[in-house]
DNA sequence: ACCCCTTATAATAATGATTATCAATTGTAA
DNA sequence: TTACAATTGATAATCATTATTATAAGGGGT
């Protein structure tokens, strides 16, 4: 249950909470590697791994893409952008779903849930617009 | 956006149909061989695809592990054990989420949504309990 | 039946993300 | 300071999936 904050443990959680973004194991290893050039991406992987089980980090495992980690913990849910895969958290009231109230179907005990959006984000959209316009010509 | 529909396709197809379940490609590999012992996995993956690009067929991305292929592609949602990994259907009304109330949230338009259970299925916790009892002896 | 063209197949290599291995290093506590 | 456990960096291995490619069907039109 106790774990040693190792100098590597420490640069990686602080450069994930001072990102305010969902990374990707590789995309922390690059800013990490910026402070510890001789870092190991497996190191990387190793200690999101232990952070995320210790609860100090979330894991988010979206739709068939790359994990990402989450600085926030507490319950709240997420949508990805189709085209360039940012992760955006999202206002999703959860009190909606009641696991109680589906618990008895099938019989299983249900520990857990969550809800996964999926769109075009404005940038992107933006982007389409533009390359649209451009055709146009 | 036609389709021939090959004897690999068709066989492909009826096996999950008939299954009933939510199958990996790997899973229906193996059955499909029963058929076709000539077939390849590469035929499998490449036609679940297909099947599921064309809408006979639904794909479930499931937090970090195999696909499944869902011969049901009615809108509806999933759980799954976290123990012996099964996925089954279960009874949530959609209406509870309101994708338009979300949509203004960081600009994104919303193209979908999927709700994700997970549990412990009846069977594993049978299995636990009778594991228990013997224990105790 | 034959030719042509497109699509699909089987076999296998390649890829990408993640995890496992292991010898070397470091931290901690007696 | 010694002794042990935890951690690291480097790299190999794994697993699911996709790409490649030479070969084989499918299906008109003749
Ligand atoms: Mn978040
Ligand atoms: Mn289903
Ligand atoms: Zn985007
Ligand atoms: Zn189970």
């Amino acid at each position: 249950m106790h774990m040693r904050m190792t100098s590597q443990r420490e640069i990686i959680l602080k450069e994930l909470q001072d990102s305010h973004q969902h990374l990707t194991a590789d995309e922390l290893y690059e800013r990490v590697k910026k402070f510890m050039p001789r870092i190991s991406l497996a190191t990387v992987y190793r200690n999101l791994e232990t952070l995320s089980e210790a609860g100090i980090i979330g894991k988010l495992e979206i739709s068939g893409r790359q994990k990402r980690f989450d600085a926030d913990v507490h319950p709240h849910d997420h949508i990805f952008c189709l085209q360039c895969q940012r992760v955006d958290n999202i206002e999703f009231d959860r009190n909606l779903v009641n696991p109680a109230a589906v618990a008895s179907d099938k019989g299983y005990r249900i520990t857990g849930y969550r809800v996964e959006f999926k769109g075009i984000c404005s940038s992107c959209r933006n982007n389409q617009e533009k390359k649209r316009d451009g055709d146009e010509q």
